[in-house]
DNA sequence: TAAAATATGTGAAAGTATTCACAACGCTAT
DNA sequence: ATAGCGTTGTGAATACTTTCACATATTTTA
């Protein structure tokens, strides 16, 4: 396989979503351009982006909805499901436990860790809290896949370094803080504040840049 | 000005941040080798993304690390305050409405809006939730310039609507739904499905790509 | 004061991503 | 059957982004 950029994952994505809404609309064919249009993008890149993958539509009818879901779900790894921990069980933690999207999606949180001792050994929302001094040793023996990070800034680094020990290479980070990984550890921050900064940037320069 | 590209307005959101610890570990000036180092970037990419913007280091030198910080501050809009409201009080808002780092930044959460009676009137972190009926005015009254929205996917659009006719067209979405807006508004929407879409599609395709 | 060292700022080159444009194909209607 | 329409799949063209490479400026060393 040539090497996808991260747009077009992203685009995927997009076109998952819209393919599900889809469905529930009845559609049982779409073209690019009614999936262009609703993601708002242009026909020839959704062409392009699936025409990475092969080739999934029929020419003079366009795209067979549910196939092509089924077929985007399983370029995304969404055909199955994964093994989630969380560790920081604080505002955003908790937050995640609690969302049922994820779990619906195949993400599915098998453990939860903290370094509280008030907070490890009770039940939060079904799931025990684990000590976080366990966490190489627990991640191993439930097979986890993949590690959320809801920890402060502070402790990130150190617990990034035993989820990476533990032999997890699959990192999603929400502490706003520069983590340093091996190169073949996947790593994704969230950084909530640098999204308004992204709005305070637009707002700041309104009409002295052509567009945003 | 030019137009500036989405990624440069990241990156400067990386610089200031790297500037803020550079300031902390009393750095005078700074080049766009060790920016470049810290940000896992190049130096050129470093140098050719500040001079969009003018010309701020010596040469032989450096760039000077608190001038630089105000600099980009300023390019950002973090050199000021900026009114937030937040509609939807549920997990993710009151994880955003405990955030101390945003009112540290300029983003100040003035009001919180939401459509559960057990929770309107309330107090929430220092804040009285608002009653969602009151919208458009409130937010004009306060002169409100960003909104959150984390409200489920199905009232999402309909707030949005509200809040564009009042006035406000910048706003950040935690909804995973895609919104109409017009064009002058400007919408981010943080998906964090689609953040663990894109670790589960490199854990699916490891070896099969070159690289991510 | 001059030479050496360092590091910026920026056109030009190289590399990516997006859009264009059209041949190829399959459906529909007669 | 065949004409006509709609839509894909894809090379080629265009647009955008990153990297290169070097003239230029400043500091440091001697
Ligand atoms: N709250 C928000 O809205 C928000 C927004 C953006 C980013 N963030 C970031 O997300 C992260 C979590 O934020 P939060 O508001 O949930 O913080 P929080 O303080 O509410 O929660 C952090 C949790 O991590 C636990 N913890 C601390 N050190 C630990 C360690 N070494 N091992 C295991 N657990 C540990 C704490 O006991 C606590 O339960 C922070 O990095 C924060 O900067 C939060
Ligand atoms: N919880 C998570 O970790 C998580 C993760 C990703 C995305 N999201 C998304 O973020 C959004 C919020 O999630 P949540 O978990 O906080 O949900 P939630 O149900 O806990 O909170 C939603 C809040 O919005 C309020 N609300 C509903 N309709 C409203 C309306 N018309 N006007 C004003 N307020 C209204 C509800 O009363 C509730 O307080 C959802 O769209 C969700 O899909 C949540």
């Amino acid at each position: 396989m040539r090497k996808i950029s991260e747009s077009t994952i992203h685009r995927l994505s997009l076109y998952y979503r819209t393919l599900v809404s889809l469905q529930r609309e009845r559609y049982i064919t779409v073209s690019s351009r009614e999936l262009a249009k609703r993601d708002k993008l242009t026909p020839a890149q959704v062409r392009k982006d699936l025409s990475f993958f092969g080739s999934f539509g029929t020419r003079g009818l366009g795209y067979p909805v549910n196939e092509l879901k089924d077929k985007i779900a399983s370029i995304l790894g969404l055909n199955r499901t994964w093994n989630v921990a969380l560790v920081g069980v604080g505002n955003v933690g908790s937050a995640l436990v609690s969302y049922k999207e994820f779990p619906r999606q195949g993400f599915v949180i098998k453990k939860i860790f903290d370094n509280d001792q008030r907070k490890i050994g009770k039940n939060h929302k079904g799931i025990l809290v684990s000590d976080v001094r366990n966490l190489a040793k627990e991640l191993k023996e439930d097979r986890i896949e993949i590690v959320v990070l809801a920890v402060p800034a502070s402790a990130a680094q150190s617990v990034v370094d035993e989820v990476v020990s533990a032999g997890v290479h699959t990192i999603l980070n929400f502490a706003p803080t520069n983590l340093k990984v091996p190169d073949n550890v996947v790593l994704r921050t969230v950084n909530m504040a640098m999204e308004l900064e992204h709005l305070s940037f637009a707002l700041s320069n309104r009409g002295k840049i052509k567009e945003l």
